[in-house]
DNA sequence: GCGCTTTCTTAGATCGATCTAATACAACGC
DNA sequence: GCGTTGTATTAGATCGATCTAAGAAAGCGC
């Protein structure tokens, strides 16, 4: 009597008014908290909506309000540690304003990016989180004007969109990883994996590089190997450079699973970590601060910079018409093992 | 002219119909791709569907199909990176479906849970896939009968609840680990990490104290501490463990995640891993391989595990009517270093 | 009792698709 | 020419909510 149970057609708000003795309409102001129902009438709706199982259909809400509460987010690759944290950052702050996210991996592939923007629009999401593939032209895969929700994009900006995008201070974060590694006396730095067109890491590259060159010294263009954002990505890469005859002294990894994967092979060539090769990482994951030697890194609070980025987008979504904005977060170095410090300083 | 451009109103199957000069009917039959549409007609509308930049409303559709595509995805905690492979393996059999995810951390609160799953169930989802966090009751959550979509339970199985599993064997990965720690001579063996009240940490635990009581052994009640499943705890658990005048000689982890902090600890505590204490964990995460030491682990394969979860989904979805099914996969022990091999045997 | 607010409720149209049942139009056999 | 069959198309109802505009009820002043 009171469950819900195994009929075959769904409860409906038909049946939640027909029980409660009103009508649809008042129904529905019920559910929506609206003040225009007497207290009686409200209570007497409350209590069929209990009594039936009702379930709110979203769906045939949204339809009628042009409004899902359900935004896309579309992220580059899920095994790089990272984005646990950023998508927490992003989920905390959508859940509390009643959004729920789309997930999509790209894959760093920006033909299935496309696709899946495609199947998200389809889905009348309110808006988007893109962390774009490498290698994204300026249409993100969808031809633009077909994208007429908002949407931001993060940690990666993509030339030539001008889209509201949050980030990190890319040449900040690589000046400091420079800086610090000079001061260790490392002088044949080279700057490890990322992926090949990634404006991210051309950034980092063309800062090191910068830095490099106040010092007099060089980015040798061979240390700069492009490699997908992954452990065994990061492993294979050094694996090659640091037989030669003259290795890195020092390694700046684009990711910390990168500089992982860095710092087993260095430890595989008999090269230990922190004194003959100081290695920096990117990212500041969880498990940067446990690894041996645990891994000095350029944070960039995954987490922040996805609330952040969640926060622009739900304010996008209030008001479209507001002009894109940039937020460039500030990173910190934080030093650990690495880098050598604890060992010779 | 040919671009979908600003409008306010959304282009709808109605507009195509009209730029193709046929009805609604034809036009949603030819999207369908129904053979009923003779050829000229067809691409007459194909164009149109161009011209306008036409998007395919699925929420409208699904109102009327009782059908969304769309299926809820219920993580105990992301920041696992077992689930960014879980992940992947399900995403890899969704797509292909025509299905998409939606993603929910629960960080394993079972009350999280429950408002997490009533709000995808508002979003009419067709199913769910769910990771249960630890302590779920018989209700995951939520009243039983109010869930009337199929879902099929991962990894973690919830005693009292008749749902379609997938998991591993975690009895026969615990009797692995065990035995190849006591081939290496280990006997004081500990059990580190996992929920309090979690299935699968009881179902480990209990596999191995059973193997070490044949072994005229036993497991010390005071090493067998539960945690969060994070490499940060794994540090904090071991750290107050190994301190103690007779650290064990070996641990198993409930999770790489958590070996990696564990074995961090030692290496703090100036225990060498893989000599005087042995370290085995679960999951054989990505970055297991390049641990340093690198770490042994009873493998679950996680992509393969979310693949056939999803599969076990999709086809509860298209026949609701078959029985509930379990599916227990073997695990595997992926020898390493950090069990002591390559060093002492 | 009458008009005028104010408060509460509701009928009916609407969102954008699908689905059923009906229809228009050939072609065909006889 | 008539019924039959088959192919291609479509009008109109429908899914389950919201929203608008209008109606009913109650309170109040005089």
């Amino acid at each position: 009597m009171t469950g819900a149970s195994d009929r075959s057609r769904r409860v409906t708000l038909m049946d939640v008014a027909r029980h409660a003795g009103v009508s649809r309409a008042t129904a529905s102001l019920v559910l929506r908290e609206s003040p225009l129902v007497a207290e009686p009438t409200r209570l007497k709706v409350r209590d069929a909506v209990r009594e039936l199982g009702y379930v709110y259909n979203r769906g045939a809400a949204s339809l009628r309000m042009r409004r899902s509460h359900t935004v896309g987010l579309v992220i580059s690759g899920l095994a790089n540690p990272f984005f646990a944290d950023f998508i927490e950052g992003v989920e905390r702050e959508l859940r509390p304003a009643g959004y729920v996210a789309f997930l999509a991996n790209t894959f760093d592939d920006p033909e299935r990016q496309g696709m899946l923007i495609r199947t998200l629009l389809e889905h009348q999401i309110d808006g988007m989180l893109i962390v774009a593939a490498a290698g994204s032209s300026a249409e993100i895969g969808v031809p633009p004007e077909a994208v007429d929700i908002p949407y931001v994009l993060a940690t990666r900006p993509v030339p030539g969109v001008a889209a509201s995008y949050v980030g990190t201070d890319n040449r900040a974060g690589a000046r400091m990883a420079v800086d610090h590694l000079l001061g260790h006396g490392a002088r044949r730095i080279a700057y490890f994996g990322g992926p090949e067109d990634g404006a991210a890491r051309m950034e980092r590259q063309a800062a090191v590089a910068e830095r490099l060159a106040e010092s007099e010294s060089d980015l040798d263009p061979a240390w700069t190997v492009p490699s997908p954002v992954s452990t065994t990505d990061g492993q294979h890469v050094a694996r090659a450079l640091v037989s030669s005859s003259a290795p890195p002294d020092a390694v700046i990894a684009h990711s910390d699973a990168i500089a992982f994967g860095v710092m087993r092979s260095l430890r595989d060539a008999g090269i230990e970590v922190g004194t003959r090769c100081r290695v920096v990482g990117f990212d500041d994951v969880e498990q940067a601060r446990a690894w041996s030697p645990s891994l000095t890194s350029v944070s960039v609070k995954a987490a922040t910079l996805g609330g952040r980025a969640a926060q622009m987008l739900l304010e996008r979504i209030r008001a479209p018409e507001i002009p894109p904005e940039s937020l460039v977060l500030e990173p910190q170095l934080v030093v650990r093992e690495s880098c050598g410090c604890g060992r010779d300083s």
